[in-house]
DNA sequence: AGCCAGGGTCTGC
DNA sequence: GCAGACCATGGC
C-alpha cells in the first residue's frame, strides 16, 4: 500500500484485501451508507468521512495526512496483513470457498461503547431496522458534525436520557439494556479504555454484567471494537452455517486465533448465497 | 395473519 | 445445564 496525498485527499494504492462494499456491508458497522455515486459516507471516530473505491485504489475525501494516520490506519486495520491471515484460515474448504468469492472483508476497529450500543440494540433485530434505530439515536442526542450527520451521543448522554427519553428512537425493549449499558460505563462500573488489556474470557464476563448483553453481543463489542479475533459470534446465521457445514461436533476455537475474522467471512458468504438465490428469481 | 430479525432474561425442571 | 415463554417493532 501506497499512500499519497492529492488536493484534500488521501489516495491508497496498491490497497489489497480491502473492500469497502464488503467491510461495511457484512453487518459489522451500522453507520456507513453507498451513496448515489457509489462512495460510502458515514460518521465514524467522531468524524463525518466519505471514502472511495475504485479497484485497488482507495480514496479519503477531505482527508489529512495526520487524521489519516490518527484516525483511519488503525480503524481500517490496515496494518494487519490478510492475505496472511486468510491464507492460514484457507486450511478449511467452506473458508477456501468464501475467500475465493470475497476477499476484502476487514474487521475494523471500531469505537468501544458505540459497539457496545449498536450491539446491544441489535438484539433480536434485523439490519435495516438496526441502522434505523441507532440512526435516530445519534440525531435525538449526537452532536451535529455537519448538515446530515451526527456523531454517537456519549454514554453519559444517554444515561441522562433515561428509558423514557429513548421513547422517540423505537427500540422496544431494548431500551432499559441501553439505558443499563450507559449507566454502567458512565459511572465507571465498566471501564471500556481496560477492557482491550485484559484476558478474552475476563473481558467477556465484564462486559456480560450488562443487562442485555449475553455472550453472542459481547463477542461482537469484543472482535468489532476490541481486536479479540478469536472472540466468535454465534448469531442464527452462523448456527445454521454451522449446522449446514460442520455439524454437532463444531467448536469456536476450530479456527484459532483469527477464529472471529473466519466467522465474518462465512457470514458474509452465506449471506451472498442467499442474495444469489433470490436475484435468479 | 404470522413469521422472522447479527438474542437475552426469567422461570421451571 | 436446558427448554420454553416472553420481550417491542417493523418488513414481508
Amino acid at each position: 500500500m501506497e499512500i499519497i496525498k492529492k488536493n484534500n485527499n488521501i489516495i491508497l494504492t496498491n490497497c489489497n484485501n480491502f473492500s469497502l462494499e464488503q467491510t461495511f456491508e457484512c453487518g459489522q458497522c451500522f453507520r456507513f451508507e453507498q451513496t448515489s455515486e457509489g462512495l460510502y459516507s458515514g460518521v465514524a471516530l467522531g468524524r463525518k468521512l466519505i471514502i472511495g473505491q475504485e479497484k485497488d485504489i482507495v480514496t479519503l475525501y477531505d482527508v489529512s495526512e495526520s487524521e489519516f494516520e490518527q484516525r483511519w490506519r488503525s480503524y481500517f486495520d490496515l496494518d494487519r496483513d490478510y492475505a496472511c491471515i486468510l491464507d492460514r484460515l484457507s486450511f478449511d474448504g467452506r473458508m477456501r470457498e468464501a475467500v475465493r468469492r470475497a476477499c476484502g472483508l476487514r474487521i475494523l476497529r471500531q469505537e468501544g461503547w458505540e459497539t457496545l450500543c449498536s450491539f446491544i440494540i441489535s438484539q433480536n433485530n434485523n439490519i435495516p431496522r438496526i441502522k434505523k434505530i441507532i440512526s435516530s439515536l445519534c440525531r435525538l442526542l449526537g452532536e451535529q458534525i455537519s448538515e446530515d450527520a451526527y456523531s454517537f451521543p456519549t454514554a453519559e448522554k444517554v444515561a441522562a436520557a433515561g428509558i423514557d427519553g429513548l421513547a422517540p428512537i423505537r427500540s422496544g425493549f431494548r431500551a432499559k439494556y441501553i439505558i443499563d449499558a450507559a449507566r454502567k460505563v458512565s459511572e465507571g462500573q465498566i471501564n471500556l479504555s481496560e477492557i482491550g488489556s485484559l484476558e478474552y474470557l475476563r473481558a467477556r464476563e465484564k462486559l456480560m454484567c450488562i443487562k442485555g448483553v449475553g455472550e453472542k453481543v459481547a463477542d461482537c463489542v469484543l472482535l468489532f471494537a476490541f481486536g479479540f479475533y478469536e472472540a466468535f459470534p454465534k448469531d442464527v446465521w452462523v448456527k445454521r452455517i454451522i449446522d449446514k457445514y460442520y455439524g454437532e461436533d463444531f467448536e469456536a476455537d476450530y479456527f484459532g486465533e483469527n477464529a472471529g475474522i473466519a466467522q465474518q467471512y462465512l457470514f458474509y458468504y452465506e449471506r451472498s448465497l442467499l442474495k444469489e438465490s433470490v436475484c435468479e428469481e
